[in-house]
DNA sequence: AGCGCTGACGTCAGCGTTGACGTAACATAC
DNA sequence: GTATGTTACGTCAACGCTGACGTCAGCGCT
């Protein structure tokens, strides 16, 4: 068995032309039933597989998406990433991951090097400092997809979904349950965010929209992670010990309010119900199963997909942007 | 700026042939530092970068690496995959990822469609029921790099730890510590598998070697995530109420143990201590903290990216398998 | 002057594939 | 019988790039 096997070493087996097997292969019709079988015999008996490279040097397309996110080990972005990948592969497309390790640098090189490899598309899961280039690149050829943060330019599609409502469903939810002091751990970098706080935002509005006060000491910031939910809820507690409630900015700061309040003597739900962001798998697994906003990963994919599929294929740039909506998954923690 | 720069583009814009320019792009030497300055100038102007595919089809080479997975969202792989691409980015390669989602076809698929699309080498972590058709693919010039599981033919090299020694340092420990009932929570396919279940053979030699004795009701088997190790310990905790130590497949069980453990009432590491397999990230999060077996995942990357850099330059398939020990990280929970 | 050598380029072919187009055989229509 | 498809192929060039090799000017040496 030859190390390359090509067209045309499969042809001269068969005794055709190379355009014929290349005819069989992509399935462009055009041949006897007879011919295609033997080709197809031959296609086996020899491995034959398509030099990708060489096709797509002509085709101008790899089936190929590629997905950049920030960090492999983030849950919420792998929990996506298998999402997305499902969502590739009923496509008919092959689907290849990169992460910038939070660099913003490393991001648009990544994207230079997907784009020189010859995908048709790429995913950001989600941009970060690099918005100007983005445009420039998929103005250039190369179809984009933003995830959450909304970019606008030719070839730039973006699927949002709306934190803002979700984190007003999480913080109703627990008003409903009667809860009348309800704290929040926000990400200490919100602040920073070019795009607007939505999360706490929304945690105001639902306590405005429910006659609830808004008091500064009942929304803590600190790193979006298990330590930082912990450091959050140190600090509520301290503040105000009569908190009943924290809605955390992601599952991993409520996975640590789950830890400090147990350390501090609080029972979850029955005196301080937690709701958490994302759903990710491990909320199902938490002692008490942890309450969170859920955000469909495989209709996120989906739709990513979809809209890199249309650009690449030709259509116009979508000029709005896919919103796949939230629920909230009510568990024994609230 | 046109959506395709080619080597021709700049060529013409400087007024030198494209081969020039290429030898500049490859930084073959061979032309004026003037000429190189011109040309580099133009390369930016024009925002050239050269057609991997092309530059591929022709070098028989693209500076890239696939990682295939088993699942995205299990935190040890894309820790695992984190140092990969660190060991990748400082070889100058880029690195892509792509899981099986426990489907060894979909492997054997994905393997063929990296191969396809011209990567140099892939890692699979770890391989999943196509042994023949990897060794085939292998020898057909695709080097491969097993994680775990020997394999052995040419052009397949692999990279291990040593489950054994991880097990039995575990064991160790917590015997080093004055616990003498030290249960196991074990995977329950760790004895469908056609290797050895190593760490469960590492727990009963460490119980030997210390002179106590192996009671089968002590092993429990469950399915190695958060609600296996629940299920696991109380399963322990009813067949002998006494048990003071447990040590777990991995460090998800470990974390469903410690929260049947919290649940049953038992104090950790009091009570009995608890000992993981991993050392996940998690493991600094949780309370108490999780004493875990550890492995380097930079150095697995680094070794692993070099066995392919090697086998792809046309080396000599290395013999053995590279071995990269382990070590035992104590924190809080022993 | 003639020689060889080196450096700085250019020319050409071909990697494996597919789009565009050509062609021969055969069927159909009048 | 001739015109007109239709089917089942084949031929050729090109995608963007680099390996192999060619060329030519300039230099040092005899």
């Amino acid at each position: 068995m030859p190390a390359n096997v090509t067209l045309d070493d499969v042809a001269r087996r068969v005794g055709v032309s190379a355009r014929t097997v290349s005819r069989v292969v992509n399935d462009q019709g055009g041949c006897t039933e007879a011919t295609r079988a033997r080709i197809l015999a031959a296609i086996d008996e020899l491995g034959y597989r398509p030099n990708m490279l060489a096709r797509g040097l002509i085709t101008r397309r790899s089936d190929t998406i590629g997905l950049i996110g920030v960090e492999m080990s983030d849950p919420f972005f792998t929990e996506v990433a298998e999402g997305v990948q499902r969502a590739a592969r009923d496509a008919g497309r092959t689907m290849f991951f990169a992460s910038t390790d939070h660099d913003s640098q490393r991001q648009w090189e990544i994207l230079q090097s997907l784009w020189s490899h010859g995908v048709d598309g790429v995913m950001l899961f989600p941009v970060r400092g690099t918005e100007r280039q983005v445009i420039d690149m998929a103005a250039r050829g190369l179809p984009i997809v933003s995830t959450d943060v909304q970019i606008v330019g030719r070839n730039v599609g973006t699927v949002t979904y709306d934190l803002f409502h979700g984190a007003a469903l999480a913080v109703e939810h627990l008003i409903a349950r009667g809860r009348r002091r309800v704290a929040m751990a926000g990400h200490d970098q919100s602040l920073l965010d070019p795009h607007r706080p939505r999360r706490e935002t929304g945690y105001r509005r639902a306590l405005d929209a429910a006659g609830q006060p808004f008091v500064a000491e009942r929304l803590a910031h600190a790193s979006n992670n298990v330590a930082g939910g912990r450091a959050a809820v140190r600090q509520l507690l301290t503040a105000d010990p009569m908190i009943d409630a924290i809605f955390a900015y992601n599952d991993l700061m409520a996975i640590g309010a789950l830890q400090q309040l147990s350390a501090m003597g609080r029972k979850v739900p029955d005196d301080v119900a937690v709701v958490g962001f994302d759903d990710i798998a491990m909320c199902e697994a938490l002692t008490p199963r942890l309450t969170s906003v859920s955000i469909d990963r495989d209709l996120l994919g989906r739709e990513a997909v979809r809209l890199l599929t249309e650009m690449s294929s030709g259509s116009p740039t979508p000029e709005a942007p896919v919103d796949i909506g939230l629920g909230l998954v009510i568990r024994d923690s609230s």
